[in-house]
DNA sequence: GACGCATATTTGTCTGACTATATCAATCGG
DNA sequence: CCGATTGATATAGTCAGACAAATATGCGTC
């Protein structure tokens, strides 16, 4: 194997020096780098790019593609069953190579949205078969308009898990967790949510509460719900100014938190997520 | 481009061939059949092989691979922060292309638990960073003894998310779900949980109640959950045999829905976890 | 009519080369 | 002497083309 190798690399070296001068020759390098402004993949932030998510794939042409082809597959545009073209088609017609793609499929496989078998293709599972809590795709999922379903039951789950989370965390949490939240809150006060550092903060608070609770998998469960909120919140603060203040809804939250009373926290917190509900509701309603 | 990749491929061809001559020549292709057979990687359901699971890397070497890298970073042989060798010396020490490799990485990476950037490496990336509610990596926790405190947590978000769920159930659930959940209940009553089709009627039980809320996000995390359930269960029957009879807590659960009573079904439900929790606590206190 | 077998098609794997990118060190300018 | 720019280097990312494995489909045989 090594001794292979060696050969094939003294065998190779003289070749590759022939071969780039051809192609200093042949043609100016295109670079890939311009080629590359007007590739159809390149992606283009048109969210608004959350840090967390565009670190997934800066500029990988495989994580691009996974994200497009998410899109797609969660806005319709392939519906459950359907088969996408071969692999030898697809790569060839996105102008990308077929390791790419295949990355890129591999992907959304691990996501549980497709399914690929020898001799079938690559087919587009049940929709209840794909994994819609994973951060990224909640991500896609905002990119086209959800459905107004699709939103209530997210709050749905939020009014279930986020009071009894905050709950726990009033029996748990440590001193620095106090801190950190405290910290958050007073970012959310100074800069409200209609900036990118207001919702920083929001998304902050909640993570530190979901974290207090010392439970891994709650834990795992608030970076999604803390990914949906933050859309949300964009999504709510996009169409109207908020209406309400929510501000102190958190105060309240936190300093139920902080003095330990569990029933307190439980209570405040459901009040919480039930006006970001309404509000989101009210922003939504105008245009059915 | 296009030209260029032409006149390179014609150059580039007649090369080719004479590198196959030196690489037949200097060592027999190892078939990669027959080095197969003893392949370090090839995929031993050692866990007995639920069906759902399996299915998702069948055979499939980046699918094994995977399997085998989250398993290995879940036990904690490789720790957060940890960089992994470079994909040349992966993949050879492994015996597998780099291909492969890059995909298993890829699933990994959607999931999370690593990150690779150019000139650093593949770096596992904090523990509160991956997908712990993912089906696939939940699978991959319960094949090295997860520590205590991770299965109380999971069983504290049972206990948050399932009577609640049951709730929204009692009131939403259609007809045919009804019927759906009788069947499953008898297959349980029949089989006990001893057996497989039993273990397996359970999950349905389960899986139908969360898709009878019609909350997606509550479906898909019940996914995830009856994925631990079930891993539990296998868990708990391997220590001992089981101390109580399950069936009535399902059956009571089961006519509160059946009825439309959301009070009872939260009720019960609530009782059947904290039951379920006691009997997997006590299995597991023994060998503490 | 059922069963086994060939075949074709598609994903899966392998190999090797090249590109892009980011870190680190060294060098140059202030 | 310090800082910024630049270059070297190592690593993931992308590409191209071949071959292997798997399996649904259709054919042929019994």
């Amino acid at each position: 194997m090594r001794r292979k190798a060696q050969i094939m690399g003294l065998i190779k070296n003289n070749f590759v020096k022939y071969q780039r001068k051809c192609h200093a020759l042949i043609m100016r390098k295109p670079t890939l780098t311009d080629n590359k402004t007007q590739h159809p993949l390149t992606f283009t932030p048109a969210t608004g790019g959350h840090d967390m998510f565009r670190a997934a794939f800066q500029g990988r042409l495989h994580g691009a593609l996974a994200h497009n082809l998410g899109v797609q597959i969660l806005g319709g545009v392939y519906k459950s069953g359907d088969i996408l073209p071969n692999e030898i088609d697809s790569s060839e017609s996105l102008d990308i190579s077929r390791s790419a793609y295949r990355e890129a499929i591999r992907i959304l496989a691990s996501k549980g949205m497709v399914e690929s078998r020898p001799k079938i293709g690559t087919r587009v599972t049940e929709r209840d078969r794909w994994n819609i809590l994973d951060p990224e795709v909640l991500g896609w999922m905002f990119e086209t308009e959800p459905s107004e379903d699709f939103i209530k039951g997210l709050f749905e789950l939020r009014l279930i898990t986020e009071p009894a989370a905050a709950a726990l965390a009033a029996e748990r949490r440590t001193p620095d967790q106090i801190e950190r939240m405290r910290k958050a809150l007073e970012v959310m006060e100074a800069e409200t949510l209609a900036s990118e550092a207001g919702r920083m903060a929001d998304l902050e608070f909640h993570h530190t509460l979901m974290f207090a609770t010392h439970n891994e998998a709650l834990a795992s469960l608030s970076t999604t719900i803390g990914a949906a909120v933050s859309w949300t919140t964009r999504y709510k603060q996009r169409h109207k100014s908020l209406s309400r203040d929510p501000i102190p809804d958190h105060a309240r939250v936190f300093e139920a938190i902080e003095r330990g009373d569990a029933s307190a926290a439980r209570w405040c917190m459901e009040s919480l997520v039930r006006m970001a509900l309404e509000d989101t509701q009210k922003s939504m309603s105008p245009q059915t």
